[in-house]
DNA sequence: CTTGCACCTGACGTCGGCGTCAGGTTTTAG
DNA sequence: CTAAAACCTGACGCCGACGTCAGGTGCAAG
């Protein structure tokens, strides 16, 4: 395959494959006139990549990463990048399944045309002391 | 309090602080001196202010939201806006539980010295067909 | 009063993940 | 064979969330 079909597949732009290549996420071979060749798998691992690149690694670590998703074979210095990833995405979860608990707990509140509980700790504007709320926020 | 006392217990720099009374998320009164006072709440504010920016929200969309994490009345403007990020957090979320299993898979699965099944989609590198992987991958 | 730290306002630098333009080559369709 | 489409390599632009530096001011202590 050429780098505009694998562009479409993977639904990507020909300029981020490149950007790929460059930071040494995704190899090609050249014909002779030096254009990119592609094998089929490519499409995946680029949606592989995507989706890594999506959970918010950079691409150094991605770099780390995907040599062992080739062999899969791990040496301990990666095994601990991996759990150390994993770590920061658990946390990253949390965090994310928190503020979104808290915007449904705003928009179902507002929708029951409920009292004004403010939905976040908004901090005093005005001198006002700030509101405790401790609110069992419901995780999971 | 003073800004650098706001910074320190908020775990932000004063930089930070300053860049978010720019972009209108944080508010301050002056002193006679030209100095920034903060009230007690604006520790917690900044505090939402990072959780929102760690979910990924840009600084316009934040901006729109914190008014209303005042008040706690919203426009239908507003409760849709709520909802298309909690959905786009939704989408986030169910990305990096993906990634964070592949991950966790992939950790387990060395640490038991298993055989060499790759972890990730690799995509060929040299021409080979794609591996199939359609595994049963293990959510939530 | 002076020392010294905290603070102020610009303004420029950075970094990642590309978009985009320029200027040239290769491949494909007719 | 020729035109058009796809591709190539630089190289510069952009945007957001700050870091950082410069040059000046406010404030509390000795």
């Amino acid at each position: 395959m050429r780098i505009g079909e694998v562009a479409a597949k993977a639904g990507v732009s020909v300029r981020a494959l490149r950007y790929y290549e460059q930071q040494g996420l995704l190899h090609s071979t050249r014909n002779p006139g030096g254009q990119r060749q592609y094998p089929a798998g490519a499409v995946e691992r680029v949606r592989t990549i995507q989706r890594l690149y999506s959970a918010g690694l950079p691409s150094r670590t991605i770099r780390e990463i995907l040599p062992f998703a080739d062999s899969g074979e791990a040496s301990p210095e990666l095994l601990e990048l991996l759990a150390a990833e994993r770590d920061r995405l658990d946390r990253q979860m949390t965090d994310l399944r928190d503020a979104r608990n808290r915007l449904d707990d705003c928009i179902t509140e507002a929708r029951r045309q409920g009292p004004h509980r403010p939905c976040l700790p908004a901090g005093a504007l005005n001198g006002e002391e700030a509101v405790q709320r401790q609110a069992p926020t419901p995780v999971q």
